[in-house]
DNA sequence: GTTCTCTCTGACAACGTTGACATCCGTCGT
DNA sequence: ACGACGGATGTCAACGTTGTCAGAGAGAAC
């Protein structure tokens, strides 16, 4: 009989041999599965101190189709927006027994498939996605195919799709209504990525504001497209080198607002003396900068503990029923845009719906 | 026969019955091996596609022997050294096949011990771990285990460890003489954590630099013992309170050395006219913060890239004798110190040594 | 025509674990 | 004294894949 298995590791073969018992004991043992006798429970215990045993994850794991893994997939774990996210989740997921598999798809809808079809193949018991640019339908299949799935500010409309996300509409409201509480009237949209659903979401927002002001919605003062500090830079650079250059800018995030931040300075602008500027985000950087950032802040943590507990309950079957959890963003107001720091300038109407007060939770009725 | 497996997904049984062959005759597809015949291949892969069929990677991982993943153990994913490092190790996994398990520590050594654990259950091909805490000998033993083992910013001495760091007391000394050519001669060190490799050595380098300034080691001088902002702003708070508080700051790293600006702001101080500072990373914000923080940069994503490829080498056997690649610090001189920003003032003398100069590589020689 | 070689294919036994079920042995109730 | 019971243990067949080996044809070489 091998003393050891294949890759030079014991198993749970030789702990029974060393123990004097059938490996079936010794699986009892593993597990605290009840009937074991004091004797024979201790000297398994020791047997597997003594050979410094490790039970096989993925033997244990093809038998009872369970991997005690999750998928995660987000865009780029260097942008400061998932850090925080991420960290939230990997608490969770490790305080259940659970590790976590980390997929950068830098945006590109063709990695993320790659992704998660790798992911799959590893049978993770779940899968979160954020910033996800993966056509809908493609995540109904997954659905369909019973994978435990929850979106991270996307919403997919399937019966077993949960969600967690902060109202982007009411947070894109939020930064230009305070921009336009302060008398800016020239208002740009400094845009992400056109396939992001928060992008739109931000964009609407900020255009309801707009209508709401009485003004009207100009298509020039939208640039940009991506994110990330150079295409920050360049937007703004657009932006300034229009004939009648806005007096304010609404960024698509806070990266997106540093890299035009940046442009200002280098042409020698000011900020907000000359340009006003709110992110979104509240990344931590956002508090550094100079001037520190006016931006709207997601709940990181709080998203990624959410997004985690909840695709653990549904992973373990304790409630497999569609549940969307949004959040309220939420404005902090610091030096970028000329207000008081520390309060909202005053809005010039009520905000309506639910959205912008405290978090709503709704269940899973739709769909 | 079972349709499906027992998780609902289709196994390669049902592939091969599909497509009138073998289970064998299936696996040589997938696998891309030799000898099958352009009918049959054109069968099987019909197959796979109809019923969107994966492999199970945990069965195949479990008669192979590898799982195609590697572990990654660090401290915190949240403090900002780390994400350009994952992700340039996440890429380099992604390109040759492989995937990364994170595991975070909290600079704990017990969770580290933990973390291992679990990777090595999941029969992880390999690990990398930055920001270790463990034993020297616990990690000796894996390496006896022949666990390929690629340590960041510490030493293991085991003839199969690699490892991948910058020369952190030649970092340090880099950054005392920058404060030194500046005039300053009461200069402290926040300090970060005590078991930490590199905090030693930036301990070291900045006593070697003092010591050649003909200036003496005051232990008052040393404040801190973790690496945060609230660390950082705590350590400068006591440092302030000295009866001759210093002059200038040398920060274990930029975290710290942030904390230590928002204290002295938040007392009215000016830096650098009233206190210098010098960090250590040079994190995305650094370059951001006001003022500019004169920092030493490490090449994050370059020892991420270094790491990832040294270990998936040993991983595949293309060469498991141990390799040391030191790389070289490099002080990033903005506003923190009062210098000319882009250059270094003048330093003192000439450092010692080959570290300072280009990252040198040496073999496997030592042990 | 026989043997050899080469291509293609499949049967079968691993891999290390758990689940289902069987068995053995006391002890208790009657 | 006997059956029932329940604790303690073991046997065996999965799980889904790949490695080993053997075999069937088809040409090629002698």
């Amino acid at each position: 009989m091998a003393r050891v298995g294949r890759n030079g590791q014991p198993t749970i073969k030789q702990v029974a041999a060393r123990a004097g018992v059938s490996i079936k004991t010794v699986s009892r043992v593993i597990n605290g599965a009840a009937y074991v006798s004091e004797a024979a429970r201790r000297r398994v215990v020791r047997a597997i101190a003594q050979l410094n045993y490790r039970p096989n994850a993925l033997a244990r794991g093809l038998v009872t189709g369970r991997s005690r893994s999750i998928g995660l997939v987000i865009a780029d774990i260097a942008n400061p927006f998932f850090p925080p996210l991420v960290r939230a989740i990997e608490d969770v997921a490790a305080a259940r027994g659970y590790n976590v598999i980390l997929c950068d798809t830098d945006e590109d809808a063709d990695r993320e498939r790659g992704a998660i079809s790798v992911l799959l193949e590893r049978k993770v018991d779940g899968l979160i996605l954020s910033a996800s640019r993966v056509p809908e339908a493609f995540l109904r299949q997954l659905a369909a195919d019973r994978i435990p799935l929850v979106v991270v500010n996307r919403v997919v409309r399937h019966p077993r799709v949960s969600a967690v996300l902060v109202d982007s509409v009411a947070g894109g409201r939020l930064a230009t209504e305070h921009l336009l509480a302060l008398g800016h009237r020239r208002i740009a949209y400094l845009a992400g990525p056109p396939a992001s659903f928060s992008n739109r979401s931000r964009l609407r927002g900020y255009r309801q504001a707009l209508v709401r002001a009485g003004l009207p919605f100009d298509p020039d003062l939208v640039a940009g497209g991506a994110t990330s500090l150079a295409a920050g830079r360049q937007a703004m650079a657009a932006l300034l080198d229009l004939d009648r250059p806005p007096t304010a800018v609404f960024a698509f995030d806070d990266l997106m607002a540093l890299g035009a931040l940046e442009e200002l300075r280098r042409r020698g602008l000011r900020v907000p003396g000359d340009v006003a500027i709110v992110g979104f985000d509240d990344i931590d950087l956002a508090a550094f900068v100079d001037p520190p950032l006016t931006t709207v802040a997601q709940p990181k943590v709080e998203m990624g503990r959410l997004a985690a507990t909840r695709l653990l309950d549904m992973v373990e079957g304790k409630s497999s029923a569609r549940r969307i959890v949004t959040l309220a963003p939420q404005l902090i107001v610091r030096h970028s845009c000329g207000a008081q720091p520390g309060q909202a300038a005053h809005a010039p109407q009520e905000p309506r719906g639910p959205a912008g007060r405290t978090g709503s939770i709704r269940g899973g009725a739709e769909e």
